[in-house]
DNA sequence: CACAGATGTTCTGTCTTGCAGACGTTCTGT
DNA sequence: ACAGAACGTCTGCAAGACAGAACATCTGTG
């Protein structure tokens, strides 16, 4: 235990990298890894999103997204639905085949972000749930437009 | 308001996005951005380690971590100092230079992190650092050696 | 001591990802 | 009708993860 085992920057960076790991192990040959398995899951699960969306959602960019998505559509597990309000952008949706994978990997990942979370006893997993969920709203909010203008001018003027 | 809104791993991968391009914004120009801060915070506040015990510490590939420091010794804030006990490992120290511009980065890094944790009341953002140095601890404890196996494992008796 | 195996660092090459810019298509506001 | 913006795709470049090899050095065994 050091001076950086308590630091929030640092131990957020310990607990990502290892969900992530325990993750892309769980989802097997998934196209994508965690991040096919979150698209898939808002596939399925959600309104129909647009592909950039999708990218603001989980902090991918548009190109990458576009391959993701290839890999995904080849794989069968998603399509590309043209909008029926804008024909510029296509709508994610899952297939058969991916709502059948998606509620086989659940099961997996429900294990892997247990696996994660261990180390905390069943309440401390709840409070820290509830509190990430809390801070990624307003981050949510307060990201996409101009977080990074904010954080410069806050910065600006803490500097000296 | 959505479904995954609440999953542990989207909102700790919106936190984390969110943290680390505050803290990129925050070192300015340091080279090796938030990381090559956690390398100079290590560098000055703990005892001197070797490269490889850096890269565990803080996820960063062996081969990345070479030009990561070349990077910050090219910068005068760090040095690469033979063990005395070992001439195979370096030991990482940080210049003056590297101490002075730790000390001048602090604040700027305290801003970033408040400006990350603005939606949470003082409680819940000490809550959250406690849990996440809490899970980070043991984290690091189970990862290094086996946890990818031991996931796996756990993954497999699962598994139908 | 000799030697095989393990470890720390660096280098090489490959692959994925992030990012900036350009493009064609389509929508929106005037 | 037209200018400007938005969506998705493509290209090219840089950062990073990863595997493998090479080199120096350490450690344990005989």
């Amino acid at each position: 235990m050091t001076a950086l085992d308590e630091d929030f920057g640092f131990t957020l960076g310990v607990v990502f990298r290892a969900y992530v790991k325990a993750t892309n192990v769980a989802v097997g040959d998934l196209p994508g890894g965690h991040r096919g398995y979150q698209i898939l899951t808002a596939a399925t699960r959600e309104q129909p999103e647009s592909q950039s969306a999708l990218c603001q959602r989980f902090g991918i960019d548009r190109t990458v997204m576009t391959y993701l998505l290839d890999d995904l559509e080849r794989a069968d597990l998603v399509t590309r639905r043209p909008a029926p309000t804008d024909r510029r952008t296509r709508l994610v949706v899952a297939t058969e085949t991916g709502r059948k994978r998606l509620a086989e990997l659940d099961l997996r990942l429900r294990h892997a972000e247990a696996h994660v979370l261990a180390g905390l006893s069943a309440d401390d997993q709840a409070s820290l749930k509830a509190l990430l969920s809390k801070l990624a709203v307003h981050a949510n909010a307060a990201d996409p437009v101009n977080s990074a203008c904010q954080a410069v001018q806050d910065i600006a003027a803490s500097t000296p």
